[in-house]
DNA sequence: TAATAGTTTAGAATCATTATAAACTATTTT
DNA sequence: AAAATAGTTTATAATGATTCTAAACTATTA
């Protein structure tokens, strides 16, 4: 079942009117039980082989950020060009397979952090971000 | 005093030939103490006000390329489109003011992790990094 | 249904980074 | 030390991700 009112008011939270095109692009994001890591290529593909039909980048790119400026999308810091979004927008961390460009969550509760040292002075925290770099034990890393 | 020969062998090290430009690279990145965040246009212009002279991008990016695989400089991962370089390559961790671009190193035993889930079959921890983002008490996050 | 406000699109513009090839410089050979 | 060679610098072109633009299109409002 496609529960359209959820990404229309999805939409419509992030100050985007419905429309088919979005509502591919929200179906696909937000359509789903786990966490769902992407770059505005990949979300390209997907979108044109369920639509059937060619996407403009303009589109993926205003979308995904009014996604993300509502809070509905996370940018995941990486090295490398290009961006990474990712629809978990809990508080929570990753491992990162360089070699293969694959992220998996840690869930927020599985990684502790203590001692942490004390914050710049009139600044406050907004997020910490752990990301555990992995790769095979006989391979070097890039 | 300009310990000439320290650069030259960081350079031969690289394998690289000592050159005019190399050398003031080289002496602006490690005549110092404490750490140096820097991106490649903020080499060039600090590169440039020292020799006053031109240098070529082609030239910052083959010899810092250099001596991030040699192991004498570590890319940072961070959001945005820039890559950002640290001289210091010991692990450690940050500090991140999305508002002024700063970065801050955090010791690694300044911050300790603990509870961490299995890694994923097969693979390997290489690295493991802590970005803490700050922002001014009564500002918006970027 | 017409007017309007916002959207999609292809293509141009921009920005960081990488590639290229000709002129130049360090190193090696003699 | 000069000639040969191996590697370097440079300006510029190429590439790739992202942003901008303006004309054609679509959703919403009146």
């Amino acid at each position: 079942m496609e529960h359209i009112k959820f990404h229309i008011d999805k939409l419509r939270a992030s100050g985007l009117r419905p429309t088919k095109q979005r509502l591919a692009i929200s179906k696909i994001l937000f359509n789903r039980k786990e966490t769902f890591h992407f770059t505005i290529d990949q979300l390209k593909k997907i979108t044109e082989k369920n639509i059937k039909k060619k996407i403009s980048l303009a589109t993926l790119y205003n979308t995904v950020h009014a996604f993300e400026k509502k809070g509905y999308l996370k940018e995941i810091s990486l090295k490398g060009n290009k961006t990474f979004f990712d629809t978990n927008t809990q508080n929570h961390h990753h491992f990162y397979d360089e070699e293969t460009l694959q992220l998996t969550d840690i869930k927020n509760e599985n990684i502790s952090i203590s001692n942490l040292p004390k914050i710049p002075y009139g600044k406050k925290i907004k997020d910490i971000e752990v990301t555990i770099k992995v790769a095979s034990n006989n391979q070097k890393q890039k």
